[in-house]
DNA sequence: ACCTATTAATAATA
DNA sequence: TTATTATTAATAGGT
């Protein structure tokens, strides 16, 4: 679908490749969004690129959520008085406020380690079930292998565990704690 | 890309919805392939048909996958003599066939739970990632809209647990608990 | 990243 | 479900 029609080969230029694998993962995320979006399928898709880095779809509605939020309700009950005073977009004068970024900081984190146990459990689920599927279709597995597929399974718990560290997630929590939370000092 | 633009959203059609479902999937797995093929890169797709069905992706072939993991080392310590001696799907005849079905039953269950958690504070995440965008748009928040954002964040997390026990991962364990364990009965 | 000539996917139809 | 084909959508190569 572009200049020419290329082989469906590894494209060799590694350079090129990044380039392709970068549209097109971007490319088919989109068509399992379409799928889900149009018939109401589940769909989920796990892509690991040429360099092991991991990239994942399942299905979110991030704006939908963030508008019910900031038009829930014009009534705060307001426990403070401070109100904002307005100005650039860190601010952080008296006690409470520091208390409450505090506790967003607190439930960000919270959040974000939950996150990453949850991603790397994720990938196992998935993998677990390629396993399964493999199984079915030889038909039949002795006790043997029953064995090294439950080892295969707590090995892959682990090791999916360990890069769980440099999941993207990271960068929200590091997005949050840098601006909601306010910078502790004006580090770089 | 058909006789005519169409919208993104819901076929009505519950027929059209069909074809669209079919022709689209096979669409999305050729997709996941070409990828894989030109970029060298591992993929894994996993698709709920509206009605509940599965269908799956990977790689070349599954089995593939299923070798890495079922070749892993022949010295499999094996507490088992059985080995298998061949049949039909169903079979578990010693004791310690049972004990393995257990055991990987147990990690299974236990993936189980930790996905679903994992996949409610995946969206709390995102949902607290809308939140911090949406307030970035507005350059200032008082101490009063901290208030409620952290309680929306408290409430959400809850909330999205609770959602959790209704998500398609069910839809995985049941399959595996109900094939690679063994159903005790057959019922249905 | 952004363009756009081309190829590839697919909506409507049979 | 399969085949056809008019159109739209994805993307290879280039800037």
């Amino acid at each position: 679908m572009g200049r020419r029609k290329i082989e469906m080969k590894m494209v060799k230029d590694s350079s090129c490749r990044q380039v392709t694998f970068s549209k097109r993962r971007t490319g088919l995320f989109k068509k399992a969004n379409e799928l889900a979006t149009l018939c109401g399928a589940e769909v989920g898709v796990v892509v690991f690129s040429p360099g092991g880095k991991p990239f994942s779809f399942g299905q979110p509605n991030i704006e939908s959520i963030a508008d019910r939020f900031l038009n829930q309700e014009p009534k705060t009950t307001t426990t403070t008085t401070t109100t904002a005073s307005s100005s650039s977009s860190r601010k952080k004068n008296n006690k409470a406020m520091e208390k409450l970024n505090q506790q967003l900081n607190d439930r960000v984190k919270q959040l974000h380690e939950e996150k990453l146990r949850g991603e790397a459990l994720d990938k196992g689920i998935a993998e677990a079930k390629g396993l399964f599927l493999a199984k079915k279709s030889t038909e039949e597995l002795g006790a043997t292998e029953l064995t090294k597929l439950k080892a295969g399974l707590e090995e892959l718990r682990e090791r999916v565990k360990e890069r769980a560290g440099e999941m993207e997630a990271s960068s929200i929590l590091l997005m949050l704690s840098n601006n909601v939370v306010g910078p502790p000092e004006k580090s770089s």
